[in-house]
Order: C-alpha cells, then structure tokens, then sequence
DNA sequence: ATACATACC
DNA sequence: TACTGGTATGTAT
C-alpha cells in the first residue's frame, strides 16, 4: 500500500465505494463478493460517476502531496524532526492519566430498537431506513455486508432477505431519553454525541463510589431483561436497591412500573433478583450498561480510557453489548495506540486515510515515525492533530454546552427542473427553518442555499446580511435570490436539481428579552443554575471531534475533535468528593459554601496545593484574575466561552510566573493560577493548556469549584447583552460595582473582551515587566505582582461580595471598595499565547463553553433539531 | 465572507 | 426506481 494513488485505476472500483467494513460487525466477510456486487449495482449511475470523480480529486491531491514530498531536503527534514520532538515532548509532558472517560454507544441502536418491539425481527437481517437510504443494520444484517450510509436497494442485492424497517426517531429520542437519565447519573455532565452515543467522565462517580454501602451498588434485575451474563446474581439483602432505575418500559405487564419499594423483600414474583456490583471502574461501568438493559431492553458498548479519544475507540473494541477498558499508564497507551489503524480515530476518514496510506501510513505506529514528513506536508492544525494521536492523546475533559452555529434543512427528490416548483420549494424549505428558528429563538445573519444537481454536483451559494433574520419572509427572500441567481447562471438550461436546502448561521443573541439581572438572580437560586440552561436539550453538539480532520487538503487539518484540551494537569484532585451531584446549586450558592470551607480550612491548609479547596478558590481567583486582564483590552466583541477559558489568561500569569516561583527552583517552570503548581514547561501553549484544563475541571464538577458552569452560562448569557447594554442601556455594569452580580458580570465581560483581543491581534508581544494587578472586585491595584497573592486577595474580595449577596453578611472588607472604574485597568495584556505559530490555537479546543453568541433562549442544541 | 471538502452519526 | 439529513470545521480564495 505504498500508493494509496494506483488503487483507483487497478481495482475496478473506487475505493470510496467500496464496503466500509471499518465497524463492528463486520469483520470476515466476503469483501470482493460484496463489493462486487456494490459496484455492479452502482455503475453507470450518475451517482457512480460523480463519486468517480470526486475519488479522482482525491487522487490529484495526493499526487500533488507527493510531489511536494519528493522535493523534502534533508534539511527541511532535520529542521521538522526538532520542532516535531519539541512538540512531542511539550505534549509528553502535559499528558493527563488521571481521568477515566467514557465512551458509552448503544449497539445497533435504532435497529435494536425496532427489534425490541417486533420480536418477530429477531434472527432476521433487518435494517432501519428505506431503500433508499439505511440508517443502521443489525449484527445479522452485517453479515452480508449491510451497513448504516448503504442505500437499501443495494442492501437488498447483498441480502435478498432483508427486511427494511422505516425509521421511528420520536420512539429513539424517548428511547434516548431514558437512557440519558442513567448517563446523568455516573457524570451529569456528560456529553451526548448522539441520540445513541455519549462521552462520560467516570472520575468523580468513581471517587465517591468507593465508599458507597453495597446497598447503593445492587440493581435489580427486570423480569424480562435478558441477563446480562456477568456477574453473579444474588437475591435481595439488605438494602433497598434504588427503585428509579427500574424502568418498567416497554414491559407492560411488568410489576415493577412503580417503585415497589414495599417489596423490600425483593424476591416477590417479579423475579426480583439483584446483582451487587464493585467499586471498580469496570464494575461502575458493567453496572450502568446494566441498568440500560433492564430500563430499555437494549445492549451498549462501552469503553474506558484516560481520554476520549481512546474511550472511543475501546467502546468499539468488544462491540456488541462489551466493554474495554486501557489502563492509565503511558505505557498501555502507547502499547495500545501502535497498532491501532488510522482510521479507528474517529475525525480520520476515508480520504485522510488515503492521504495517509499513500505515505505509506496506515496504524499510529507509522504516525509517530513518520512525523517529521507530516509536519512538513500538512497543515500545523493537522499534523498537531496527528501528533497528539500517536502520542494516543485526546481530550481529557468532557464538555457540555455547544452553542448551535447553524441550522439546516435540506431535501431530496425526484428531479426540480421548474423555476416554479424550485421557487415553491424553496418557500417550504425557508418555512420549515424559519419554524425550527423559531423554536429556540434564534436569528442569524447568514443565508445558506444548498443545491445538488441531478449528476450530484452539490454546490452553495450564501449571503450575509447587516442584520439578523428569522422569519419565513425574510429567509426566503434571501434564498429566493440566492436560487433565482443560480437559475440566471444556467440560463438556457434549467437547473435540474435533486436536492436543495437552506441554512441559516451567523447567529445574534436575541436575548434582549432577559434582562440581565434576570440572569443572574436566577443564579442565585437553586435550582436554576446551569442546569437551566443546559439540562434539557441535553445539548448534545456535536462534538466537533467529528468533524473531519484532515479534511480538505492537506489532509488534515481538522484535528481536533474536540480533544482540544487534550493535556492538562492533573491537578484535579480526586477528592471532589463533596456532594457529587448537586448540580443545582447556583455558582454563588457553592462558591460561598467553598469559600466557607475553605476559610475553615485555610488557616490550616498551607500550599498544599491540590486541596480541593485550594483547588476551588483558585477557580474563582481565576476568574477575578482574566478580569483583570481583561479589562485591558476591552473588547467588544464576542468571545466565546471557549476563548475565556482557555488561554488568553494565561499571558499575564505566565509573565510572573516565572518569576514567581522560580526562585528556587529552575526557570524551566511556570506558576498556574489555578491550581497554582508548578508546570515544567516554558512552552506557553501547554501552559495554556495546563490552566485551561484546570478551569475546565473546575467548571465541570459542579461541587468542586465555583466557577463552573455558571461561569459559562455568565459568559454566554451575558455577556452580549452587557455589550449591548453597557452601550445602550448602561445598566450596570458600572454602576454600583458594589453589587456582586455586577462585579461578577463585568468580569467577566472584560475577560471576554480581553480573550478577543489577545487571540487575534496580540501577537505575542509581553513584556516581562509585572503588570499591575488591579483587583477587579475592589477595583484596587495591588501591590504585590505574585499571583498566588494576587489570587488570594480577589478571592477574599469575592467572598465579601459573595457572603454580602447572599446572607447580607458582611465581614469587614479587605479593601475598602475603590470608586475606581473598571476601565482604569487597563493594561495590555501579554499575550503569548501561541507562541506557536498562528492557528494552531485552541480555537478548536475543546472548549469549554462553546459559546460564542448565539444563545438564544435556552440550550438549544437539543436533539430535536437533530432529528427533526 | 464565500465555496468546497471532509467527517460523524 | 433508488445513494439521506443535520451539524461542524478546515482551507483556500
């Protein structure tokens, strides 16, 4: 396979139509018989011809890669090979083992599911689709070749029996639901992928199962569940199992439909029999697939890894209805990621598996030898990317929140070639969005026409408009245009389409409706919270990670899934122990009982570090501290979460940092101001790294730290309207810096403000001199230019605040409030950042908080949409 | 900002 | 007969 390239011409069939045995299920079969009769059934047709010539494409792109690798000297070689070390070691050095992530995918879902209810499908090869289109096969159906993206007709030739089910999405989003309850309660924050799909982060789940009564460990069995096989099942002892995982769906003659907690007993008629599980990661995680079986009746797979990306592909390893677990050791990673074929990484498709054939790259292995080679023909974000994967890295952190970034609709049909019907259609396409937007609120600024003609050329057309729509008309007049400019083009010819669509992105916030206070007062509350925002959809995202790679040309350029944040420290202490759940405390409600705590605790707890208290009251100082900086800058813009969280902030720290603590020990380490522990790196970006993991800890366990989600939902709720208000309206921010929301809402606006600016124009320039540090509570410059001080004293200033708005307690100030306005802070920020080369950044970094502007009114991600 | 390509489910 | 639909993102222009 050194040439990915003669491949096309040889064969006799493009390798981008051939069977796709990549997945589960498929492994030993017949693969010439069937892509033999996959390319019978496809040739000659327009659809054939066009994949011809898309593959052809391809293959001039690699040609072209080639050629550009055949002119590599051996110094251009020398000189990658030391910055790809550099790399690889600035990488190695931030590796994170210490969270256990999980990847849960339930098997052959939307198959399964229909099977579920027509028992009769059971033992028949079946799928879920049409014949034009499947969606999923079952594990009989793969046998012959049958799987998702296949086309049913072509499924029907390689399997003559199988049987198409049509799709039921409402039955698989309540499905889903249920599902997703038990996902929330091994990690509230995980991440949905899909309506079948999920990231978890197990950490916490598994610190406080390890003190958790057997009684909190025993499920039940239901009646009807088909036994999972492992473990041993013992009857009732004594506890009560927890009732609320016994679902009663589906079954209806169940007994179980309501909490029987009477039946104490357990073992009544209802075959109550229990299994008692472990204290283990893979005991935690047997026990959540089994409770998925008893409540739905269908099998997951799963998977458990120090990061997602290798969650990921452990969740594929022992498929149907099994779980794998890597150990969190660099050495079973390594071990691991060596033979792992490229294409296992989820984000490396076909084509950048091509490319990366064609150089003689197909497992990981090759991607670490050959990196010097990748450096210097793909893009930075790419071969970044393909590092991180040899060096089997990936996100360590999952994250929730994505704000949506566009919303489509799109159909296939027969053949348009009437201007009428084009128009007529269009107008029903535009009416459908314009109801979608309407449903979460959004307007955006961007019209998006999509057309694909009757050969399966797709080709887009958009315009940007100075101000943001949503209604029917205005989107239709917008596509109208767009399509009647494209009809224009083809003049003489009519446009024969088989598919249009029309997008909308470019979102602007619409919240004008909430007023800011709103906002924040709502946080003050308990229930409400973050969990307001983001609970219900479940707002799934997407996870970037999808999106592909490499995928235009230099193949790769995607990476990041959305591993981004890949590194970090580990600083997370375990010990999160407090209240695992209770995400619905408000930001401030926990920051004060943090502060309260750690307050208790301080005078004890010296520099320990990883306290968790410490742990918590550097969050916020966190916070208070981008203010700070922030505020330099103003900005207006829009920053999104993401930015906020992750490095921009650490220009400044990073400054003294050096400083700071190296006195004693070598300069070769830098202070993080969050965690405040040492990080060996002098290299910024991991340095942003280090912190932006360490905020994104802090913002995920919701008992841990403070500035957490809230802060996000701050950020992004807020944030916009501040700008806008601070213009217009002028509410608040200045006004009384006194009141805590206020204060908290500027900082955070000035951090937003600040990021932009340091991501886009700040270059790097950063003086070393210590910049002035102006307590962005008190408003106060502080003497001293050593964070850890510098933290500590915004952090008691919050507290006042904190303490004041809630309980209108009032300890004596630590400063007397300045009148000072936020603006005087100004200070250019420092901004290294990347010191890197340009893009490399974070901006695909997992990011927090997606953010970004568009928030509407709630989550909006929500499945719905997705599958609508 | 626009267009196109890749990716994932 | 018949080869989806929704979303995100990387790149080049």
């Amino acid at each position: 396979m050194e040439n990915g390239v003669d491949n096309s011409k040889g064969e006799g069939f493009l390798s981008r139509m051939a069977l796709n045995d990549n997945k589960a299920g498929m492994e030993g079969l017949d693969r010439d018989k069937i892509n033999k009769i996959i390319m019978e059934s496809s040739k000659g047709s327009r659809f054939y011809e066009n994949e011809l010539k898309r593959e052809q494409q391809v293959n001039q792109r690699i040609e072209k890669m080639m050629l550009q690798k055949a002119q590599i000297t051996e110094q251009q070689l020398k000189k990658a090979h030391a910055e790809v070390e550099r790399m690889a070691t600035e990488l190695e050095r931030s590796r994170d083992l210490s969270r256990v992530i999980v990847h849960v995918d339930m098997d052959a879902f939307y198959a399964a599911v229909e099977i579920r209810d027509c028992p009769e499908l059971k033992d028949k090869p079946m799928a879920v689709g049409s014949m034009s289109m499947l969606s999923t096969s079952n594990y009989h159906a793969r046998k012959y070749g049958v799987r998702a993206a296949m086309p049913g007709f072509i499924a029907k030739k390689l399997c003559p029996n199988l049987v198409i089910v049509p799709t039921n999405f409402a039955k698989y989003r309540a499905v889903s639901g249920e599902v997703r309850e038990i996902f929330a309660e091994y990690d509230p924050h995980f991440q949905p992928v899909s309506l079948d799909e999920a990231y978890l982060d197990f950490t916490d789940h598994l610190e406080q199962r390890q003190s958790w009564p057997e009684s909190l460990r025993t499920h039940r069995f239901h009646a009807s569940s088909a036994a999972t096989g492992e473990g041993q099942i013992k009857l009732p002892q004594e506890a009560v199992p927890e009732e609320k995982d016994l679902s009663p769906v589906l079954f209806d003659n169940s007994p179980s439909s309501s909490p029987c907690l009477s039946g104490s007993e357990g073992v009544g008629a209802a075959g109550g029999a229990f299994e008692v599980f472990g204290t283990s990661v893979d005991e935690a995680v047997r026990e959540m697939r089994f409770r998925i079986e008893q409540k739905t009746m269908l099998t997951a797979s799963a998977g458990i890894a120090p990061n997602t990306m290798l969650a990921k592909v452990c969740s594929d390893k022992n498929k149907p209805n099994g779980q794998c677990r890597l150990p969190s050791t660099r050495e079973a990673v390594m071990d691991f990621v060596q033979n792992l074929p490229v294409r296992k990484v989820s984000g490396i498709g076909k084509v950048s598996e091509k490319m990366l054939n064609a150089l003689g790259i197909s497992s990981c292995s090759h991607l670490g030898q050959q990196m010097e080679l990748l450096s210097l023909l793909f893009s930075e974000t790419a071969w970044h990317h393909l590092l991180q994967v040899s060096l089997g890295l990936g996100s360590t952190f999952i994250h929730r929140h994505e704000e949506r970034k566009s919303m489509s609709t799109e159909r296939t049909f027969k053949e348009l070639s009437k201007v009428e019907e084009q128009l007529s259609l269009c107008r029903e396409l535009c009416e459908d969005l314009a109801e979608d937007m309407k449903k979460e609120g959004l307007k955006g600024k961007t019209v998006t026409l999509k057309l694909k003609n009757v050969n399966f050329e797709v080709k887009t057309r958009a315009l940007t408009l100075l101000y943001a729509v949503a209604t029917v008309d205005e989107i239709f007049a917008v596509a109208k245009d767009l399509l009647k400019t494209e009809i224009d083009n083809e003049s003489p010819q009519p446009l024969r389409l088989r598919l249009m669509g029309v997008r909308i992105s470019a979102f602007v916030s619409l919240d004008d409706k909430k007023p800011l206070q709103r906002s924040i007062i709502g946080f003050l509350q308990p229930g409400k919270t973050d969990s307001s925002g983001s609970s219900q959809g479940i707002n799934q995202k997407l996870d970037k990670a999808k999106t592909g790679p490499l995928a235009c040309l230099p193949l790769a350029q995607k990476c990041q899934r959305q591993e981004e944040v890949p590194w970090g420290s580990k600083q997370r202490g375990l010990e999160g122990g407090q209240t695992g759940d209770q995400p619905k405390q408000s930001f401030f409600q926990r920051a004060h009982a943090k502060r309260l705590q750690l307050q208790a605790a301080n005078a004890s707890t010296q520099e320990e570090g990883l306290g968790e208290n410490a742990f918590v009251i550097t969050s916020t100082d966190t916070c208070a501290q981008k203010g700070v900086e922030s505020s330099t800058t103003a900005n207006k813009s829009n920053c999104t979460a993401s930015d906020l969280s992750e490095n921009d902030f650490v220009s400044p720290v990073e400054a003294h940092a050096s400083t700071s603590d190296c006195g004693a020990t070598v300069s070769e380490s830098l202070t993080c101001p969050v965690c405040f522990r040492q990080v060996e790196t002098t290299n910024l970006n991991v340095f942003n790294r280090h912190i932006d993991q360490c905020l994104s800890e802090a913002s995920i366990k919701p008992n841990q730290c403070t500035v957490s989600d809230t802060e996000s939902d701050l950020d992004l709720e807020n944030h916009q309207k501040e700008c806008e208000e601070v213009e217009s309206n002028g509410v608040d921010p200045q006004e009384d810096q006194h009141s805590l929301e206020n204060d908290s809402l500027q900082t955070v606006l000035l951090i937003n403000g600040d990021n932009k600016t340091a991501t886009s124009s700040q270059p790097q320039s950063h003086n070393d001199k210590g910049p002035i540090l102006i307590c962005p509570v008190c408003q106060l410059s502080q003497d001293s230019d050593d964070l850890t001080i510098f933290n500590h004293h915004v952090d008691l200033c919050l507290n006042q605040e904190v303490l004041h708005e809630l309980g209108g307690q009032t300890l004596s100030p630590i400063n007397p409030p300045s009148v000072i306005n936020s603006k005087a802070l100004d200070r250019g920020r420092l901004l290294p950042t990347q010191a890197s080369k340009g893009k490399t950044k974070r901006r695909d970094s997992p990011s927090s908080p997606p953010s970004k502007k568009a928030k509407g009114l709630g989550p909006r991600n929500t499945i719905d949409k997705f599958f609508r």
